[in-house]
DNA sequence: ATGAAAGCGCTAACAC
DNA sequence: GTGTTAGCGCTTTCAT
């Protein structure tokens, strides 16, 4: 194993100038830092990750908190900024905590105080609906770790990142789809009450019904948990209904499909007779039939962009010194035209 | 924060005594071990996991080597492997290794040793197609690193350990099932060639319609890459025939998947009039309509399986003591019957 | 601009 | 069965 040391001796400087060199520090006669760089690669050295972690405090490591790494979200979401952490020399580590424990302040507060002593996040990366905690956030915020909140939320915070799209535009904009192929009866799907991507969505699906002067019905507004079941599950109540709906919003892809099977279950044709729109353009989307007409959120990017801003704040070590101060980054969706979607 | 010497002082035992009781070691007194924990619990105790790892030269961390974490198989094989890592303590990091580098030795050899000396794992978790590379696991091996290797393979080792389903019997049953219903007509549409369970599932197809004494018709064998996307493409090859298949055995649910999309695109009736089988059983299968018959692999054992293995290992630092020499786990599968296979 | 010395929090080696 | 001592490889502090 060659140590800090052995490259020191090799370029004849001080173990010191060594440290300074690898770590981008000024102060350094360009002379030695061609002989360091030169000695590094001669001897291949690679610094002691849990040395420079012991004394600097710092992991290289940013922890993606999730309840489970499977379902497209969040996956595609560690995808993107598992990559991105990789592209810096960071590892990405999914801890897992349970929606009990967000939900109760006590369990919060001592899972969280053995998280951050344990494994030193030098950032973190909270997706739904752990980014809309207040008081995870506020745990995080004082313990000065960056943050990188994913989805929307209504968290006020002056230090970290929030990453998104504007669900509401985006769901005004599928909405106004299927009301412009003359749809006047359209049902909505919900999705879990403590994600704000539920309101927002349901915000512009009932704004894009009121532009076109058409009175919301909440007979045909049915509770969901982003579940394909759930789905499956409203999307028979809707169908069964006598003055059914000709058309169904789900707020996400997963019901949307659910939807299809209880068409299919109750032999109704998508889309002549019923049209279905989702929400993420989920892998499932383009793997039905009828395929899905969605609306596509950048997941890769989230994960991406989530990084990027970790890398950065952790350049300037917990200090907020950035001249930005709080802000929402919203990326561009996308409206995904398919075959699940028609006229009435 | 507290320290190890805070602790022992407060429980008026040595700092040694301390790290044996965390560390369970043995020769250490009950009422002192009592005393060490309620010491631990009252000051909130959490050891530091880089000191830990400098001075043990171990990291708590495995990793899972994989091209992407996308796509149901690895992440529900990651999915197990976090819970399963989670729970005794270590930290599970993706890292991802692309094809091309698996593929030429120089690459993976440089890729191996900056990993190595970099992250130092405690153990690695390899999926198909890595877990099928001999260079890759003499590398690991040589370097004293516990591997968990995942699917079948014919690597040789005596030190490690492999799980897998019996492929080829599991394909024999889901051929069975189809030449049970009449079908004598049968396609199969292979995965990557260089996956251990593409030659496995084929051989279990081969070896049903023998023992039928069906002739196997290469001409409905076609090729696929486990994709969606490639599985639709042989699923149109096979549809258009003008003596087609009247049931058709994908290597995996995506290509199932798409097999069915195609029968879709050509006004063709699962199952009335083709019957579809995947493998797998992931997330899509009952997503689908009609929903896919296939195989189940425990996927979540898995990677739970993978991770068991490599604790105990990592407890008898670098020492293949116990009296378990190689030998591969073959857990059990399970067929699944639906919607997408019946009767000629 | 550079270097010497101290010490991060823990475990290994070795007493007793 | 328990305690003492040393030191892992690096960065920080302080001196020069």
């Amino acid at each position: 194993m060659v140590r800090m040391i052995d490259v020191a001796n090799h370029a004849g400087v001080s173990l010191k100038t060594v440290s300074r060199v690898l770590n981008n520090e000024p102060h350094v006669q360009d002379t030695l830092r061609n002989k360091v760089h030169a000695s590094v690669k001669e001897l291949g050295y690679v610094p002691s990750a849990s040395a420079r972690s012991l004394r600097s405090n710092r992991t290289y490591t940013f922890h993606l908190i999730s309840r489970t790494v499977e379902g497209n979200f969040v996956n595609t979401v560690q995808s993107g900024a598992l990559r991105a952490s990789q592209k810096h020399g960071y590892n990405l580590v999914v801890s897992l905590m349970s929606f009990e424990t967000l939900n109760h302040p006590e369990d919060l507060e001592s899972w969280s105080k053995a998280f951050l002593t344990q494994k030193k996040p030098d950032g973190v990366i909270l997706v739904p609906p752990y980014s809309d905690s207040p008081l995870f956030n506020e745990i995080l915020n004082k313990a000065g770790i960056p943050i990188s909140r994913i989805g929307p939320n209504e968290i006020k915070d002056m230090n970290n990142v929030n990453i998104t799209i504007d669900d509401s535009i985006a769901a005004k904009e599928a909405t106004n789809h299927l009301i412009s192929l003359g749809h006047r009866r359209i049902g909505f799907i919900r999705g879990y009450e403590d994600h704000g991507a539920t309101h927002k969505r349901f915000k512009g699906y009932s704004d894009a019904l009121q532009d076109a002067g058409i009175e919301l019905d909440p007979s045909i507004v049915k509770p969901g948990f982003f579940s394909f079941e759930s789905g499956m599950n409203a999307g028979l109540d809707l169908l069964s209904m006598d003055n059914r709906p000709t058309a169904i919003f789900a707020a996400n892809d997963d019901m949307a499909a659910g939807v299809i099977v209880a068409a299919y279950r109750n032999n109704i044709k998508v889309p002549e007779e019923i049209s279905v729109i989702g929400f993420d353009d989920s892998e499932l989307a383009e793997r039905i039939w009828p395929t899905l007409s969605t609306i596509r959120q950048p997941l890769i990017k989230y994960g991406e962009q989530a990084v990027e801003y970790l890398v950065n704040r952790a350049g300037n070590n917990t200090k907020n010194d950035n001249n930005k101060p709080s802000w929402t980054d919203i990326l561009d969706y996308q409206f995904i035209l398919r075959e699940s979607t028609g006229p009435v």
